[in-house]
RNA sequence: GCCCCUGUCGUCUAGCCCGGCCUAGGACAUCGCCCUUUCAAGGCGGCAACACGGGUUCGAAUCCCGUCGGGGGCGCCA
């Protein structure tokens, strides 16, 4: 989107820093804008993804914009490789942005100019303290028993003493001065939310070095994009206040808050790294569906109603709304979701089901453009055979894989279960003799033969059946068997019919 | 420690705002049966919850109070 920043510095007090320009300026004013603002500090994790989820689905919801912003001011801990990495995983998903992605990175004078601009008019003061000191006061505050808040030891410092230990180098912070009183606002999700002032600290807007906390460059941010809408996690409630005075300081309007609960591991702890993996990507690269992850993530905690079912993203964009969000932590509980892969992979179109797994077949070096041509038809029956089998893209390329080429393993115990019984190296060969004269190898001839030459060495054909399956898949699990042999074709079935004694002693060893 | 949020089957949830239709509904998981050459898929069925205690009321999962449990925040991290 064309747009660009401008800055508005009058040199005295103000208000916004920054007016964003661009073609949307003339837009109605109750125009829904939110924002997705990640910390490029690791790989996108679930817990964030839903959040962007819900800001997304809440602005398209609404006709309104989606703007991305990477949270980038802690220098030290920010990758450009992290930020990459989230834009990958918000693709994934198919979560597009209309503004951004706002590097924070690349605004710390923005920053620093409505810092100073609070002390210009007393509603923030430097602050020479060093978090050496600040434990030391705390510490012997807590060891009396009582409760520790910054003591407001530099705000009476006078213009003499600032100015001499400016001259000794000790650097300034700067620090919001919190008045007396209560903040109250209606969080979207939760109600009626109040806090008493008492209860907050003068917190530090910019740091010694110059650099802002995280409170004062989201509002900043925040009143720039003229966001209407804060949708973020219940971690935030209690930094809410704070930042409502941080807009009144600022003489900006306060947007809408909405704090989702958070979800939750098994043990009902925070979800985190020492869950599993939790990255997002994890999910794409474990052969998840962008549409069941869509689905999963976006019912924690959100219900569209109580039709069960797989929504499109339509579907959802239409149903969503901030109300039906409940207030309690749901836990982060993978069934479903599988539940709602192999139920998506079972029902999607077959040609998308292909375009999905295309990549997966590329990478294990199965993949060939006559899949598409002269083979398209016995691969699409090949794929529709195997779906209702897969829970995942992985499986589905595994179930897959010894139809196309000649590597794949075979299931020790498998091997043990079916292909010991010493009737085999009788009738096997002639079953290969009668597959050799067959004159079409398709299932129901395939079925025919076998099922004669078994009653005629009087064995069951269920002995052949599960012979063939493990020689010609290597493992017990599969479609009807006279399918896959048809879809194998003669040439292969009869060479891997072969290698009978080969693959037991593959197993003894 | 202080502050804030939260509590319906094992899990995700519907119902709660606007008490009775709730002997609390659905889905996933699980168990059983059917189908069957294996395993799935599919069909049918079972088990299973209003955290607890007080009120208010003819009547409470729904309203009020308290208790307990769970989570989060209190950084010159985001």
């Amino acid at each position: 989107m064309e747009g660009s920043w401008t800055f508005l510095n009058n040199g005295s007090g103000y208000d916004i820093f920054l007016a964003w320009k661009s073609t949307q300026r003339n837009n109605k004013k109750n125009m829904v804008r939110v924002r997705f603002a990640p910390s490029p500090t690791g790989h996108l994790h679930v817990g964030a993804l839903r959040t962007a989820l819900f800001n997304w689905l809440f602005a398209r919801h609404h006709r309104g914009t989606f703007v991305l912003r990477i949270e980038d001011t802690d220098v030290a801990r920010s990758s450009e490789e992290m930020s990459r990495s989230i834009l990958e995983a918000l693709n994934w998903v198919g979560l597009d942005w209309d503004e951004g992605p706002i590097y924070q990175s690349q605004r710390f004078e923005i920053y620093r100019q409505a810092a100073r601009s609070l002390v210009d008019r007393g509603l923030a003061y430097y602050c020479f303290c060093t978090p050496e000191e600040i434990e030391a006061r705390r510490q012997a505050t807590q060891a009396r028993g009582e409760h520790w808040k910054y003591d407001r030891h530099c705000l009476e410092l006078t213009d003499e003493e600032k100015q001499e230990l400016r001259e000794k180098g000790v650097p300034a912070a700067i620090r919001f001065l919190v008045p007396e009183g209560v903040t109250e606002f209606d969080d979207l999700v939760h109600g009626h939310i109040a806090v008493d002032h008492k209860n907050l600290e003068d917190f530090v807007l910019l740091r010694g070095d110059g650099f802002p906390t995280y409170h004062l460059s989201v509002v900043v941010d925040d009143i720039d994009t003229r966001i209407t809408h804060v949708i973020r996690g219940d971690d935030h409630i209690s930094n809410t206040p704070k930042q409502i005075l941080l807009y009144r300081a600022l003489a900006a309007p306060v947007p809408q808050f909405a704090h989702l609960p958070l979800i939750l591991g098994p043990d009902r702890k925070k979800l985190s790294k020492r869950h599993g993996d939790t990255s997002v990507l994890n999910f794409r690269d474990k052969g998840y569906l962008p549409l069941a992850f869509f689905n999963f993530m976006a019912q924690l905690s959100w219900s569209p109603g109580n039709e069960e079912k797989i929504y499109s993203v339509e579907e959802m964009v239409r149903e969503f709304s901030l109300e039906r969000i409940s207030k309690g932590s749901p836990v982060f509980d993978l069934s479903k979701l599988e539940w709602l892969n192999s139920r998506l992979i079972n029902e999607m179109p077959l040609t998308e089901l292909i375009g999905q797994l295309r990549p997966w077949l590329e990478r294990e070096g199965l993949w060939s453009e006559e899949l598409m041509t002269e083979r398209r038809e016995w691969f699409e029956r090949l794929v529709d055979l195997t779906r209702s089998r897969s829970r995942t893209l992985v499986d589905l390329c595994g179930m897959i894989a010894p139809f196309i080429a000649d590597r794949f393993s075979y299931d020790p115990e498998a091997v043990r279960k079916h292909l010991q019984n010493g009737e085999l190296d009788r009738v096997l060969p002639l079953l290969e003799d009668d597959f050799r004269k067959l004159e079409n190898f398709s299932a129901p001839e395939i079925e025919r033969t076998l099922r004669e030459r078994a009653e005629k060495e009087g064995i069951k054909a269920a002995v052949l059946i599960h012979a063939l399956r493990v020689l010609t898949l290597g493992r017990a699990v599969s479609p009807g068997l006279f399918d896959v042999l048809e879809l194998m074709g003669r040439e292969k079935t009869l060479a891997r019919m072969e290698r009978l004694s080969e693959v037991r002693e593959m197993i003894q060893t």
